[in-house]
DNA sequence: ATATTGTAAATTGGATCCAATATGAAATAG
DNA sequence: CTATTTCATATTGGATCCAATTTACAATAT
């Protein structure tokens, strides 16, 4: 007898969940720089106990999410204004040459959920959604080029500067200037202009870069 | 009363020490591809439970160099060709630029502690430590550019790649090739020649990649 | 009042136990 | 004899318990 192998995909284990729901909620700032994590605490919200928790934690002290003390637990790790700029260089040095390298690759698919990308970013009116439609447009592009190590690289470096960013985009005109220069950076993608795609990317960096210098100058 | 505090070094804790151990069997291919990281075998080789083991085993996946499968354990994941000569190119493109940045931040001690690396990589004839001494050599000249998260994500590269670097040492003329990019790169710091010690950084990284692939070529 | 000490509660680190799943070998059917 | 099934063993995932340490706060001394 053969029976259509229903795939059932497999629960993921307690930890993973942990991990993706504290990654997800220190990134989009819904738990603030500075603020413990408290094992019981997390635990009890997820219906586990502190064994999965704290494989968690491990997982995000390794990728700089968080920091522990030995006894004192794991507190959100903070990015200094030095710290979010290095991080904004680091973007700005190596995305272009991701780009680059994925525009020859670029499928009509590619290019079309793209364009979809922007489209729903530039329409969308919900600032808290900003954020993730923004990601979803680079990485779409940036997956063409195959490298599976920069993607992964790049995106821990936005994990790290995630808050940042959103507040960038809701601040001003962050996101009308965002959605012209991807409509931009699209526009040299599908002329397979690889040179102006990562000169355009890396201008869309550190734009953002010096916008966020200004806004922490303008709190003193 | 006042008494000289002493800096009790707090011991480390359990599953730190397992995560390092781990690391550097990893990184420095004691433990080879593919093969199972046993929990039990491990805390019982380190006089523990396997808790502390298994939050070693989850940064260690973090950082990519196991491979979990719910149920099955942890594997030692090791990098196709491809993969490898990705880590080289994405090298060639960051570390260029730090020591670019690095050079004008050295102090005569970073210069003189950069010499006695590179002259101890030179004089050394234990090609098991040849890998140590090389990445302390390149550690310490960008250590002076202060740009931290560059330094974690080259630290994570080279982790990656350790093993393979490793090899091309002592294959051929591998070692005596590198002491003199060494050199090379390391008077141009002296000059003050950011320029220079970037470009021969990038050819020093892309020499690596390129008897890599020869390497492998020659395996088929 | 302020600083110091002592103590109980809170919190984390780790050990042990149980449950869920995978693995492999023996038993069985064809 | 080969393929399938069954079942015992090995291994991982998670829960609960205990130990080590920190933290908060009351008690005490100056």
């Amino acid at each position: 007898m053969k029976l259509n192998s229903v795939d059932i995909s497999k629960t993921a284990s307690a930890s993973s969940i942990v991990f993706e729901a504290l990654r997800k909620a220190i990134i989009e700032g819904d738990v603030k720089e500075g603020e413990p994590l408290r094992q019981d605490e997390i635990a009890r919200m997820f219906n586990t106990s502190r064994i999965p928790v704290r494989e968690a934690i491990s997982r995000l002290e390794e990728q700089g999410l968080v920091k522990t003390q030995r006894y004192k637990g794991a507190v959100v790790s903070g990015l200094s204004a030095t710290e979010a700029e290095e991080i904004f260089d680091f973007r700005a040095l190596i995305e272009p040459e991701v780009i680059r390298r994925a525009v020859p690759l670029m499928s009509a698919e590619t290019l079309e959920s793209a364009r979809s990308s922007w489209a729903a970013f530039s329409a969308s009116s919900d600032p808290m959604s900003w954020g993730d439609l923004n990601r979803d447009f680079h990485s779409t592009l940036y997956l063409a080029s195959g490298l599976q190590y920069h993607l992964d690289v790049i995106d821990n470096a936005m994990d790290r500067i995630d808050r940042y960013l959103r507040a960038q985009l809701v601040m001003s005109n962050g996101m009308e200037r965002a959605n012209e220069e991807h409509i931009a950076i699209w526009e040299a993608c599908v002329a397979g202009n690889a040179k102006q795609a990562a000169e355009l990317t890396r201008l869309h960096i550190s734009g953002a870069r010096e916008s966020l210098i200004q806004n922490i100058n303008s709190l003193r």
